[in-house]
RNA sequence: GUUCCCGUAGCUCAGAGGAUAGAGCAUUUGAUUUCUAAUCAAAGGGUCGCAGGUUCGAAUCCUGCCGGGGAUACCA
């Protein structure tokens, strides 16, 4: 037992390689530096892979990749590689296929360098002086409905994102942007004054934006009404958009009429907006609530919506921008971006005159080193502007502000069209994963109700909702059938939790049998390819956050979990760890590897911002 | 017209220039006296849209074409 003790020790030597900590790897680079006298050290990565399934090793080394940097051939390299490892006393055998070499560790040497070292795994895998001050914006929502299922996406990324550019190492601010302003939101004014019926959410025993965007809704259906009625008057008009009949009918004009005493503070207006703008808000808040997502600033666009002008102003002198002969201000953004108005003829605000001036806004507040929103991709020209206008105003830290584009959410049947009623909304489809959740719970306990039933289904279900979303890459379309591609079985987010819940379970009863996690473990034990995979698995970990923030995508991790799952599982079935015929050792081993997988996936899915129900 | 994204198994999607292109779902089959079967094991299923090019090596990079979607407002 003291040997081994001794041998622990000495391999606690870790030295970190690109999230990769392993003695032995930085010891292969240093062999090779020498072999090769290479002059930069830096130049030299070293990144093992996992060893393809079908070939015989733990890691793989890929010498491939080393070509550049050692400046020799394949065949040169991978005979060093290979010669190095033979003579590794923690190397069981080394394997030369083409330029592959593949490599078995002794256990006690894999599980040193990874799960025996959780608390390595589970640090930031930037250090502090990397480590960037990140502003990030998403959800954005508008103040006159409420949110669908292209915003659970939005929101989800958004909050996973901020929340694993902080487990990197990052200083994350999330903050939101709400539109609370203009003619949609008088839309939705206009209609409760005329269909409300002096109705509050509190009267109707309704949430407060779903509240409002009823009145959106009988807003559209009325104004549908009168362009028909117009039509049918004035047949000429028959091909006219709809868009350009609004101002010719009376609820148009009345709306327009609303704005323009909202924008000059009438008083019967502004609170009008303000008591409905309380009702979304304090439904906005539940949604959020319990998607588990906080901002540490929201911005309101009734107070930022006048930025932006001064600077135009001020962009005119320096030359950035120009005016047009027919007096509105353009930024001129090269062959592939064209000319761009910041601001209209009348002297007026567009869309980007107020970015323009709500983006420098945040960066005089916070001064980020980097300012990330996370928008639909159907904005990417708009963001392209913004960032090419900012940058001929000659603020240089334009080139670190990024845009997030994620792709649409279709429904089998196609997109979504509020028009035609075929929106998801948030809160329809949180309840209905968290009744699946429940329902499917109750069928598996039988008789014994959980008295945490309705806490658990919550957690399953909200999980299973968001994984599926962050499964994919962001900027892909997804196509989301709620009956189909929601179930709790395989690559799901239920699958992780629920390998979590078995190891708790399994940590329960080693409690009670004496088994606690502070016993001596001898990690030789743990030999057989089931429990290698683990630790193997588990050393990635590091690389895998950093990866994942260093291309801003969850999918990354998402994955991973997956992977690690997976591993386990079959752990799980190979390897009983609490069985009578294993010796105390062996128990102790196993519940030790299991707390350490416990430990990461649990922190893995804290980062997507799912939790771990007690039990499943 | 210009521009951006996508095209990989029946379906939904991973593949960070490298080995025999992978998962899940669906289909077929097997596993529960042993720590939770929301699990595990296995089978079938692929001209990686097409054609060139770069490379020792291309699903991946470049060019062209075909197909699908988005953007091309003094809308937000």
């Amino acid at each position: 037992m003291d040997l081994i003790k001794v041998l622990n020790k000495l391999s606690i030597m870790i030295l970190i390689i690109k999230g990769i900590k392993m003695k032995i790897i930085e010891d292969l680079k240093k062999y090779l530096i020498e072999e090769y006298k290479v002059k930069d050290e830096s130049s030299l990565e070293i990144l093992p892979e996992i060893c393809p399934q079908g070939m015989k090793g733990d890691l793989t080394i890929n010498c491939f990749k080393l070509i550049k940097a050692l400046r020799g051939k394949p065949d040169d390299i991978s005979n060093k590689v290979f010669e190095f490892f033979d003579k590794e006393s923690d190397v069981i055998s080394v394997e030369k296929v083409k330029a592959f070499v593949n490599i078995v560790l002794t256990p006690i040497a894999l599980h040193q360098s990874s799960v025996a070292q959780i608390a390595n795994l589970l640090a930031p895998p930037i250090d502090k002086d990397s480590a960037k001050k990140i502003l990030i914006e998403f959800s954005a929502p508008n103040t006159n409905k409420p949110q669908h299922l292209g915003h659970v996406r939005n929101n989800t990324i958004g909050m996973a994102l901020a929340s694993l550019m902080k487990r990197a190492g990052h200083n994350v601010i999330p903050v939101n942007l709400v539109n609370d302003r203009g003619i949609h939101i008088c839309k939705s004014m206009i209609g409760y004054q005329r269909f409300g019926n002096n109705e509050t959410p509190e009267s109707t025993n309704t949430k407060g934006d779903h509240f409002v965007g009823k009145f959106y809704v009988q807003y559209n259906t009325e104004l549908k009404k009168q362009i028909a009625e117009l039509r049918s008057v004035q047949p000429e008009l028959k091909d006219v958009k709809e868009d350009d009949l609004f101002l010719k009918t009376e609820i148009g004009l009345a709306t327009q009429k609303m704005l323009q005493d909202w924008e000059n503070k009438k008083s019967s207006v502004i609170s009008l907006w303000e008591m409905m703008n309380a009702w979304v808000f304090k439904g906005f808040d539940e949604t959020y609530k319990r998607m588990g997502i906080e901002f540490d600033k929201t911005f309101l666009e009734s107070n930022t919506y006048l930025l932006g002008k001064d600077l135009i102003a001020k962009g005119l002198e320096d030359g950035a921008f120009t005016k047009r002969e027919d007096g509105a201000v353009i930024v001129d953004l090269g062959k592939k971006l064209g000319e761009k108005v910041v601001l209209r003829s009348d002297g007026t605000s567009v869309y980007i005159t107020q970015d323009i001036g709500t983006t420098i806004k945040k960066y005089n507040e916070f001064t980020p080193d980097q300012q990330i929103w996370v928008v639909g991709d159907e904005q990417i020209l708009h963001f392209k502007q913004l960032f090419g206008a900012l940058n001929k105003m000659g603020h240089k830290w334009s080139d670190t502000l990024y845009h997030l584009a994620y792709g649409m959410v279709n429904l089998p049947s196609g997109k979504m069209k509020s028009r035609e009623g075929t929106v998801v909304d948030a809160d329809d489809l949180f309840s209905e994963m968290v009744n699946l959740a429940k329902t499917s719970t109750l069928e598996r306990c039988g008789d014994d109700i959980p008295a945490d039933i309705d806490e658990r289904s919550e957690i399953i279900g909200m999980g299973a909702l968001k994984f599926m979303l962050l499964k994919f890459n962001p900027k892909t379309t997804i196509s989301f059938d709620p009956q189909a591609s929601v179930k709790f079985e395989g690559d799901t987010g239920p699958y992780v939790q629920y390998a979590c819940a078995r190891i708790n379970s399994i940590i329960k009863k080693a409690e009670l049998a004496g088994i606690t996690s502070d016993d001596t473990v001898d990690w030789e034990l743990l030999s057989s390819d089931f429990e290698k995979n683990l630790s193997i698995r588990a050393l990635f970990y590091p690389d895998i956050i950093k990866t994942a923030a260093s291309k801003m995508d969850c999918s990354i991790l998402v994955s991973y979990l997956l992977d690690l799952s997976k591993d386990f599982s079959r752990f799980y079935r190979e390897c009983p760890v609490l069985s009578n015929s294993n010796t105390k050792e062996i128990k102790v081993a196993r519940v030790a590897m299991c707390c350490k997988i416990r430990d990461i996936l649990t922190d893995g899915l804290k980062t997507l911002t799912i939790s771990v129900p007690s039990a499943m």
